[in-house]
RNA sequence: GGUAUCGUGGCCGAGUGGCUAGGCUCAGCUCUGCAAAAGCUGCUACAGCGGUUCGAAUCCGCUCGAUACCUCCA
């Protein structure tokens, strides 16, 4: 049996996993800034290390997944003037925050449920973490690593690089940031050009501000994920997670930080999810090619040509390691699309078929190479998980399930045993791990009994080879999404769409 | 410009130096009243050029190409 490795981003090699505590795993994951909808990029991560949760937990880990909401910061909505700019409007013509924060939680909230993604044990929010942010922040004033101007406060990177290696994790080199010659906002208040900001100044018209030692003011982009991870996993916690897109300036960030405030680096491993490209683009605002996720149900988006089920999305995911970057286009998508429902037919053909009562296999070799797939699974998950090889094991299973149904593999073939394990590989990893879904659920009873009524009227229509009447009955059925399969021995099922 | 990553068959994609990844598409066959579904078979690739090695998609070098980060970003 092979123990979990996963790739550590900071040490950039496949390490073996050992939480600090035994049985006991943190983890921590960036979420969302939720001032806007989440869109098919926002998927990934939470998808990704939706898998890596169910994965811990099934290794017998007690989890604490925290994963924050960022809710401060500075908010406009599209096709919404910003408060700043109506300042004189009536109070409920104005942009107020709550309701944006409000709007796009949910949303998001909902969009998680929809991918099956199960709840973080903490989702803690930046508007509600302030005190702590202060606290963490006049810390490192008085240790020295950051300075106040004009009642905005600076993390002094230039010091702390000379102690530390800062742009280890995203192999950034100091002197290269140091001569950047981009021109900044509030540029010139820095000591130096990498230096980033831990509080920020709030100008008369920003909407979002509290009070603190150097005047009313908001915190800046990388101190809420230190405090909140620091307060619910420790100063030292075993995995952080988020986007490839965040490891500079973000987490280069977090570490810089947490290193100065709590006198030890913050995360033991690093993981990080590659981007979703389209037409080999990164998806973001500033390329103009965002799906939204209420787009990509729906299918209303000009570059979707039909609507998308989220196990479909979930799916397509899952099979590319999340390391590597993954192409949108609707093909590939539709393939996912084909072959989710094919995995998840043999899955539930598997279900209906009787257990064989022989405990030794009729074709020992069938049976060994099963055997093998379906322990191979835990390999996959355990090499850094591999869920692209836990479905393409999964995946040839089908065959065998297929043809006992089908009757092109004997009976027999295969000992209780290992038709047992089957069943149980499938429910663990497929459900349970991946945390897929049918794309069709809770199909209705009324229903059902219609389509057994139908598919009565037509077996009898056979019987007597009227074949103008029992095409018809496939043919509209099929008009209607409702596929009727002839089976042996006269039997007929029906699949949806 | 700096720093990385990547370049796999019609498409998507996994790949730990030697053994069929897998999915989708396509073609043929079996089954079937005909279909569909299912099963079987076939399409056998690793950007290019060198090098290391008994052996490289996998290691090294160069070239070309692509992308990402360096700015809010999943």
């Amino acid at each position: 049996m092979s123990e979990l490795h996963l790739y550590n981003s900071y040490s950039r090699q496949k390490e073996k996993f050992e939480p600090i505590t035994p049985g006991h795993v943190g983890l921590y994951v960036c979420g969302p800034t939720v001032s806007g909808e989440s869109h098919l990029g926002h998927a990934r991560p939470y998808i990704t290390f939706d898998v890596v949760n169910r994965y811990l937990q099934h290794l017998g880990n007690k989890v604490r997944y925290v994963r924050n909401i960022t809710d401060a910061g500075h908010f406009e909505e599209e096709g919404r003037e910003a408060e700043d700019k109506v300042a004189k409007k009536a109070l409920l013509e104005m942009l107020e925050p709550m309701e944006l924060v409000h709007k796009y939680t949910s949303l998001y909230h909902w969009g998680m449920q929809e991918f099956n993604c199960l709840e973080p044990s903490i989702e803690p929010t930046a508007t509600g973490h302030i005190i702590e942010q202060i606290n963490m922040i006049e810390d490192i004033i008085a240790k020295g690593y950051a300075y106040e101007v004009n009642g905005s406060v600076y993390f002094d990177v230039k010091k702390y690089a000379s102690e530390y290696p800062y742009g280890k994790l995203s192999g950034r080199v100091i002197d290269d940031l140091l001569e950047t010659t981009r021109e900044l906002e509030g540029q010139e208040e820095k000591r130096d050009r990498a230096d980033f900001a831990l509080w920020k100044n709030a100008p008369p018209e920003h909407i979002m501000r509290w009070k603190s030692p150097w005047g009313e003011g908001f915190p800046g982009w990388h101190i809420e994920c230190s405090a909140m991870s620091s307060k619910y996993l420790g100063q030292r916690f075993d995995i952080h997670g988020g986007g490839m897109d965040l490891q500079f300036p973000h987490h280069e960030s977090e570490i810089a930080q947490s290193t100065i405030a709590h006198g030890c680096a913050p995360v033991n491993y690093w993981m990080h999810n590659n981007m979703i490209t389209i037409e080999g683009r990164k998806m973001g605002k500033s390329y103009n090619n965002v799906i939204k996720l209420t787009e990509l149900f729906s299918g209303n988006h000009p570059m979707l040509e039909q609507p998308y089920h989220p196990m479909v999305i979930r799916f397509y995911i899952l099979q590319t390691h999340y390391r590597s970057t993954l192409d949108f286009s609707n093909e590939a998508l539709q393939a996912s699309e084909k072959a989710l429902r094919r995995l998840w037919e043999a899955y539930e053909v598997l279900q209906k078929l009787p257990v064989p009562a022989n405990a030794e296999a009729a074709d020992a070799a069938l049976d060994a190479n099963i055997r093998t797939f379906c322990h191979n699974c835990a390999d996959d998950m355990n090499d850094d998980f591999n869920t692209a090889r836990v479905l393409a094991n999964l995946f040839e299973l089908a065959p065998t399930i297929n043809g006992i149904k089908g009757g092109q593999v004997k009976a027999g073939a295969i000992s209780s045993a290992t038709h047992e394990l089957m069943l149980h590989t499938f429910k663990t990893y497929l459900e349970d791990i991946l945390g897929l879904k049918p794309l069709q659920q809770n199909r209705d009873a009324k229903l059902d009994a219609v389509l057994q009524l139908v598919i009565e009227m037509r077996k009898e229509a056979r019987n007597r080879k009227d074949y103008a009447a029992s095409d018809k009955i496939r043919d509209m059925l099929a008009a209607e999404g409702i596929q009727l399969k002839d089976e042996k021995g006269g039997e007929m099922s029906y699949s949806i769409d």
